[in-house]
DNA sequence: TTTGTAAATAGGAATGATTCCGATTATGAA
DNA sequence: TTCATAATCGGAATCATTCCTATTTACAAA
């Protein structure tokens, strides 16, 4: 989803659209990996100096809930990244940068019956490591 | 691993086998499914009244750098489980009652160069629901 | 353009898990 | 039994995150 879209989308169901709240769309869009809240808080307080953490937070909460953001937690710590919404897929994460690679492989996908009668509401299939690009430096 | 083989190992490593340790991998080999810092120290105070935090997490943390217990992070808290050393495999792990069910597939295996360059350190595959049990709760 | 109101925000306090630290106690080797 | 060191306690400190209240802002309607 690009920004022009999460803002319409915004609009659509009743929130304002803050030049905040585009800065935060912006921030993740050309992000392309996971950022923690502070990470983020760095980058707005460029731009927006004494924004509190409740407007980090409170944003990012938003965001996750409209589909916009998704969220893992890693190290202890929450990190967040533009939503990958066309297909279902995973993810390799650098534990460097944070960057991400679409893994196009979902193991649910073979575990057909191999849990009857137990109710299935999440997964999560990450692979951890250094990217080629930290790798090299 | 059982509790009498992981306290030879303490002893052989140079730490001491104390009653609160004895008491901790009891509690986790009888559980079955992942705890937390605070299922465990609720349970050790009814043998131990006043055992400190400090305790609970300096043991948690031994005993995970040991490969006794194997950690994971649920709903923004660390939760720990006897570790499965016989072989590698993932977890269907409960919601409600924190049990698991081993997973005798990982998708690692059909992941073979597809990611070359790529610095693979770990990975983590888990299924989230509710167990039989629960469900008939 | 002005106004009214609900949403958004700042600033800081509160929370909850976890870690740290100095003083005391207990384990196990000699 | 003694002694050095590991283990523990009790409580303070830390860190991410959430909560609260007063103030400001976006934007719909006049």
């Amino acid at each position: 989803m690009n920004i022009h879209d999460a803002m319409t989308l915004l609009k659509e169901k009743g929130y304002k659209t803050t030049g905040k709240r585009k800065e935060i769309l912006d921030y993740f869009s050309h992000a392309d990996g996971y950022r923690t809240a502070k990470d983020l808080i760095q980058f707005m307080e460029k731009s927006y100096e004494g924004i509190s953490f409740d407007t980090i937070y409170r944003n990012l909460h938003l965001f996750c809930d409209m589909g916009i953001l998704e969220a893992t937690e890693l190290k202890g710590e929450k990190h967040f990244r533009i939503a990958c919404s066309h297909h279902h897929h995973h993810h390799f994460i650098c534990s460097d940068c944070g960057k991400t690679k679409e893994i196009n492989l979902c193991p649910m996908d073979e575990l057909e019956g191999a849990l009857p009668n137990y109710i299935i509401e999440d997964h999560k299939f990450e692979i951890y490591g250094v990217c080629p690009n930290c790798r090299n430096t």
